[in-house]
Order: structure tokens, then C-alpha cells, then sequence
DNA sequence: GTCTATATACGGATAGAC
DNA sequence: GTCTATCCGTATATAGAC
């Protein structure tokens, strides 16, 4: 799948992620119209992750907030109890967006060469699509309160655990060799995340998504398909 | 190398890093004996690197940070003009330990599979070393000042072109397969620092630097030997 | 060389007007 | 549904005692 394929066929603009989070907190939202919550929570998200992007979430304060947002901090404060309430809103957004398009792009169907190629595309054209939100959890993980920061590791394995799972049944089917599946995933995540990590980095070369994720392809498999040498973990 | 002959070779000791802050900062730091000075800037990078890592560096209070170094507010003071400065010093005295024991391990001499192999380990080992400081300087980039970011930013590049260099010798030499080479560093960079970023996994799976060493540098070696299928960037 | 006490500014959050 | 005005805690930084 191209990257202009995957846009075509996954909804992941602002608007249809906010709708998502008013539906998701319905009741701590004090507005009661849905265009005017839909739209406002769309100006909060771009703000934040904008303003935390290039200072951190730490830095941003409420007024640059709202400055920013175009709503007064009272205002703001109609849309969520605090700040920590803002980054908890989206990470759950983006943890759920991330399971649902996994669930309806991988069919356990599929042979599993077909199943890590489709799992490296997904990962990537998921996180070029919501790139700040990748990198806003990403960084911002560790200044969450405990419950949250918990959950954050806890989907860094889940994703971890899909790749994992597709090498380990390749390996019985002796699609792949067999190599540590574990550190085989990990590092394939650290590929993946690279890619908006480093956004500036492959902007500056002139790097498309689809080039990366050919790339990326082709490195996993060469290793995965390898017969192994000797020494491995 | 193993990393325990690592050690052996290079101090990276807290103490021998603090004694390189003072010699570059001689004239701002307002204290006169070389012990005390010394003494105190290790509790103060202890402490910075402890909290900062924890939580970030913008959640850092002064407060905080001479409760946790046992200085007083007022003392901190004469050791650096301002919190920002702490950041600067640490990243500044990373980057010259950095290059100098790069430029110890690796000759021009040496063949260029052995050159990677050799940076692939001098790199894991630093930062297994100097775990904290690759840490803190990954996570806190972003909220530098200007002239210090792009001092980040050509950091980042200028380890990526130590492997660039050795790629293109090796194909050159026909040791390695035509690839492209920026591409190419980018990942091997991406997995080295996946070692120090998600230190906490490694940790709870007991896999230990050198064998995850091992098993990136087989993984670099087994793409960088084999011929290439087709379409690549 | 280090501490206590304080100046000054800015942070998150809310009450109540419109 | 949104804004203005304000509360109050905490931030960085410094002055001056010891």
C-alpha cells in the first residue's frame, strides 16, 4: 500500500480524531453544542501539539495556550479539568486510532512475509499522518503520572507484541529463520520510530514516506530471510 | 572490545567528565578550589541527570535540584549564570567526550568491516557508559536555545557521517553492497540509540550491552554484505 | 565558600460578568 | 458559550549575612 492509499483509506484528519475525543469524554466536556466542541477541541490539539512539539508540553503554558488556540484561558478550561488532562486526551486518542487501523489492516489471513510488510507500512503511514501526535507521546511520556505512564509502556510492548508475533509464526513456518524475535522487533520498532523522530532529518534529504518504507522493508527482510550465521542472542 | 575492556580503557567517571566541565568553564564558575569545584559540579550533574531524566528538565525546579545535589540555592549559583546553563555544559562536555573517543577507536588503517563493527561497539558503549547524559541530551534537544540546538542537530549528523564514511569506503572497497548510504546510517543510528532510550526494556529482559552489540552488528552485517534484491532509494 | 531571606515574575486555576 | 479579572502558589535569580 502507497501512503496515498493508506490517506484514501483511513480517516485521520483533526476534525474526525476530535469528533472521536468529544465522544470519548462526552461528560467533562461542559459545552453542549457538537460543532462548537468539535471545532474548538481542533484549534486545543493543534495548539498543543505545536507549542509542546518544539518547547515541550512542560513549557507550554496555559496563556500561550490560549494565545495560541485563539480561546481565553477561562474558555479553555471548559474542554478539560487540567493540563495533565490535555496530554492523558491524547494519548488515548492516539492509542485507540493506532489499535483500530492495526486490527482492520493485519488479517491473520495473510502469509507472514505479507504480514510484516503490511505492519512496517501501517506503522509508517500512520505516524506520517499524525506525526505530532507520534512524537508529542513519544516525548512526553515520561512526565505522566504513574497510571498513565504505565499505559504508555504497556502499548509500547503491544505494538512490540505485533511484531513479535508475525516473526515468531514466520518462524514456524519457516518463512524466516530463526532469530531472537524479541530483539528482531525491537529493533524494527527503533526503525519505525525513527522516522518521526527525525522528521527534520528526512525532510531536509527529500525522503518520501513510501521511499522509507521500501527501504525499511527491504532491511527487515534481507535480515529476517538470512540464514544466521552463528552468535545470536 | 568487550564493554568491560571498554571501561578499563576509557574513564568516563563522573569525576574525570566534572573535572573537564571546570577546565572549560574556568572563568565562569565563581569558586576557586579545583576539589570543591569538582566535588560539587558531580552532585550537581548527578542530580540534574536524575531529575531531569525522570521528569524533564523544565519540571526541574531550582528547589528541587539543590535539595537533591545538598546545595544550597544561593550556592548553585556560583557554578553556572542560570538554569539553561547546566543544559549547555552537560550537552557541550557530551559532544567533546564523544569525539575524542571516537577518534581513539577507530583508525583509518583498519578495513572497513571492522571499522563498522568498531563504531557500532565504541557507540553502544559510551552510552552504556554515559547512559544519563545520551539520555538527557536526546530528550531535552528541543527545548535549547538556538545556537545550542544546531549544535544538536550537527551532532546527530556528525556521528551519522562517521558511518556514512565507512559505508561508502566498503563499497568502494566492494566489502559492501551498493546502498544508499545515508538511509543506510540512519537506521544502524536509530537501533544504536534505541539501547539507551529504551534502557528500561533491555533492563527487564536481562539482555546485556554486549550482546546486543552482538546482535547489531550481525544485523548491520547481514544487509550490508548481502546483494541487493532491487529497488532501494 | 555557602547559607538564609527575599525580590520579582509567571504558573495553573476559578469566579462571575456578559 | 466565552471573556476579564484575580487568587495564590511557585519559579528563577540575587543580596547580603556568616
Amino acid at each position: 500500500m502507497t501512503y496515498e492509499e493508506f490517506k484514501r483509506r483511513f480517516d485521520v484528519s483533526r476534525e474526525a480524531l476530535c469528533r472521536e475525543i468529544l465522544a470519548a469524554n462526552r461528560d467533562a466536556i461542559r459545552i453542549k453544542k457538537e460543532n462548537t466542541v468539535v471545532k474548538n477541541l481542533a484549534k486545543i490539539v493543534e495548539a498543543t501539539l505545536k507549542i509542546s512539539n518544539r518547547l515541550g508540553f512542560q513549557a507550554m503554558s496555559m496563556r500561550t495556550l490560549s494565545r495560541e488556540a485563539g480561546l481565553s484561558m477561562g474558555g479553555l478550561y471548559a474542554y478539560f479539568a487540567g493540563k495533565q488532562e490535555i496530554m492523558d486526551m491524547l494519548r488515548r486518542q492516539l492509542e485507540s486510532t493506532v489499535s483500530r487501523v492495526f486490527a482492520q489492516c493485519l488479517k491473520d489471513a495473510m502469509p507472514p512475509g505479507v504480514q510484516l510488510q503490511t505492519a512496517i507500512e501501517t506503522h509508517l503511514h500512520l505516524s506520517e499522518a499524525m506525526r505530532g501526535w507520534f512524537y508529542f507521546a513519544y516525548m512526553e511520556t515520561k512526565q505522566m503520572n504513574r497510571r498513565e505512564r504505565e499505559g504508555a509502556m504497556a502499548a509500547e510492548l503491544n505494538t512490540e507484541k505485533i511484531f513479535v508475533d508475525i516473526l515468531k509464526a514466520g518462524q514456524q513456518t519457516a518463512d524466516f529463520c530463526p532469530r531472537d524475535p524479541y530483539l528482531t522487533a525491537g529493533v524494527i520498532k527503533a526503525v519505525l520510530q525513527d522516522w518521526y523522530l527525525k522528521r527534520w532529518k528526512y525532510a531536509r534529504r527529500n525522503i518520501t514516506v513510501d521511499q522509507y518504507a521500501a527501504f525499511a522493508v527491504d532491511w527487515v527482510e534481507t535480515f529476517v530471510r538470512e540464514p544466521c550465521s552463528g552468535a545470536d542472542t
